[in-house]
DNA sequence: TGTACATCAGTGAACGCGCGTTCACTGATGTAC
DNA sequence: TGTACATCAGTGAACGCGCGTTCACTGATGTAC
């Protein structure tokens, strides 16, 4: 008869350790929120005692900084990705951004600094691939405004989307029947402003 | 010789152990962030023992909803003091949601479940707050757009504010020498759009 | 005004818990000859 | 092809820590008579 369903492996090395800490890690994170990212609960879940995660990573704290780093090249591959409509539209890259945090709510908070603040702001490669994710938005701005509005225009934009991404995945928005409409509509509105009353 | 200065009281009894707390609570809340609040840290400020809280608060968590219950009190209070200028222009009322959030960077994090989801999103009296909060803003959109359009307005504007807010209490966004004419500037994008590509 | 007593706000000691991390170890791997 | 050995990735046991909370208690307060 066999034991409760615990992880078992059948090789004492693991092979890819590494990869599959963070595998677990990230599951836990999506699960719990990173307040409850932690590293005996992710060697148990990969099936492997706690200290051997010291072999790959200096720190729980290294973790969440590898996650962070992981996090931002994705956003920022879904950002390149993304379809740059002629006229250089920026809705679609609102909406990329957008579903990135929905599709990855624990990592998209933690790359912002919930629970391990020191893991997204002291990381040099996580401090330069958000600036590479910004920079993107600046590019698609360049021909479509005067040079020295591009900046406020960009931290405009930004501010938008990752306000209306984080009241999402915080639930902090009646959920409309289509989401994706309502995040639509919402980005159009960067487009026109809302008028003043007449 | 007095010994080290450690939070003395003279009276055995309190007198008003509760708001002692919550202000201590507060103080750690905005030195270390929500991560970091702990009964018996918030307990030793104030001078008393850890259990004495337990005459006033169930749990730590429940010093968690009344801070966050208090946040949106005062957040309430700051929009509705803002000038609600002729012509019922929208930036005094940004303005004030920001300045709270940077005056209250924790308690602001707080608000918005980081640390304590359940604070944030189980509580009656949170969740009256914050729509009473939300209400503020569409009324101040009704004489302003088509009724059908206010919502979506309204999401628009809570975004925007949300989103620079936390950008700007991340620490995310390279410190500009004026903040508050740069908060002014992305601000007033929400009233013109960032107008398409000619 | 004085006293008995119920009520309530504090206390110190103790609980169990799960965490991150260190340690000395052992088992597997792969390379030099 | 076979073997010795260095290297490295795992292990279990143990550490100290600080936490939230419970407990039985004691000291102060205020009210009824």
């Amino acid at each position: 008869m066999p034991g409760p369903a615990t992880p078992v492996r059948d090789v004492y090395h693991h092979g890819d350790l590494r990869r599959a800490l963070l595998g677990a890690a990230r599951a836990l994170l999506e699960e719990s929120g990173p307040a409850a990212l932690n590293l005996r609960e992710i060697a148990r879940r990969v099936g492997v005692s706690a200290p051997s995660a010291y072999h790959h990573f200096a720190s729980l704290e290294a973790i969440a900084e590898a996650l962070a780093e992981q996090g931002f090249i994705e956003l920022t591959e879904q950002l390149e990705a993304a379809p740059t409509h002629f006229k250089g539209q920026l809705a679609p890259m609102g909406m990329a951004y957008i579903a990135f945090a929905r599709a990855n709510p624990g990592l998209y908070r933690l790359m912002f600094g919930e629970g391990f603040r020191r893991a997204s702001k002291e990381s040099l490669a996580v401090h330069a691939l958000r600036k590479r994710a910004y920079e993107r938005t600046l590019v698609s701005l360049q021909g479509r405004l005067p040079a020295e509005q591009a900046p406020v225009a960009a931290l405009f934009l930004w501010s938008l989307t990752h306000g209306l991404a984080l009241l999402m995945i915080d639930g902090q928005i009646e959920s409309s029947a289509d989401p994706e409409a309502m995040i639509s509509s919402v980005l159009r509105l960067a487009g026109t402003g809302i008028p003043p009353s007449a």
